[in-house]
DNA sequence: TTATACTTTCAAAAAGTTTTGAAAGTTATT
DNA sequence: AATAACTTTCAAAACTTTTTGAAAGTATAA
């Protein structure tokens, strides 16, 4: 396998697994791009290496920079924007676990506070099972709640320095 | 707020999550319905309750089992079968950490194994870049599945136990 | 064996998401 | 101020996923 073809390969698969991820097709196949490289591209580099549209890649590289896995990078004495993707694997883990914490997270404790409050009879089963399930639900989620913060705060290579040990490095 | 609202709006909003986790907005729904109930619902129940025909009803039912986070169950001298869901929030968590392991690492860590054998110049910058990439990689998809290895097998309250300590309780 | 009470399947329809590309907007240069 | 080089927007089209419901399948009881 040459290098275009392993480039081609690993850009389509990772189009596909960002698609299971919840992350559109097209914002993955250019991470990926931008990913293997070596210097950043501009808007037109992208459109023919992925065959697509020009607005297509306008909204898709702009969503990479709102993760904060992208960047805007000026050449100088150039007008185009260049983009480069962040390689640093931990930062890029850590910006989508944020992502994701705010997309996820933060709306089942919102929603599980709003449903707390319920009147009735506290002896009916509909209303003690309900009762019951939320306040599982919200230990739960303030849990990995508290988690992400710290592993988030804590060291880049927290997943390193605190599981890796049971494996003796 | 009564119960029927509170549920009600439990289910909605558990459904639009389910979306952003990948998981489709029907499934999330039942299994919702399926954690306030304080009895097993059978597909009629579920079909009403969520406006569903019986072929969604039936496919998603059987994706939660599959993914093993609800349960057939019979009533005696009764030939419909019942659902209910799993109750425990850490098995739940621990099931679709292991559906995800799956479906979203394991391709990751074989892509990765694929295209790491590349011919031409060692000197190309696109070659070097390329291997630094998946080299990074794949370093990474092992820690991480590594680490979801032990948590997973571990106490299912390891996450309490591991990180909790850091906040004193 | 036949009838009945249920569950499963699957092709077509509906709903939802992504992509396109032309037009509008912006900024830099002359 | 006018032009040129670029970026952004957005409505329509293409594509993908989900849902429906009628038909087929299965198991139990009489």
């Amino acid at each position: 396998m040459n290098i275009t073809e392993a480039q081609e390969k690993f850009i389509q698969a990772w189009g596909t697994l960002g698609q299971q991820w919840g992350v559109n097709r097209t914002m993955a196949q250019i991470q990926a791009l931008l990913l293997v490289a070596p210097e950043p591209l501009h808007a037109e580099e992208i459109m023919e290496r992925l065959s697509i549209s020009r607005g297509n890649a306008n909204m898709n590289v702009r969503a990479l920079i709102d993760w904060g896995i992208a960047y805007k990078e000026h050449k100088s004495g150039e007008r185009k924007e260049y983009f480069r993707a962040e390689k640093d694997i931990w930062e890029v883990a850590k910006r989508v676990t944020l992502e994701r914490r705010k997309r996820e997270l933060e709306p089942i404790v919102k929603l599980l506070d709003e449903v707390k409050q319920i009147t009735g009879d506290k002896n009916d089963p509909e209303i003690k099972e309900f009762e019951l399930m939320v306040d599982r639900l919200d230990k739960f989620a303030n849990k990995v709640d508290k988690s992400l913060e710290y592993v988030i705060r804590a060291d880049e290579h927290w997943f390193l320095s605190t599981f890796m040990k049971a494996f003796k490095g």
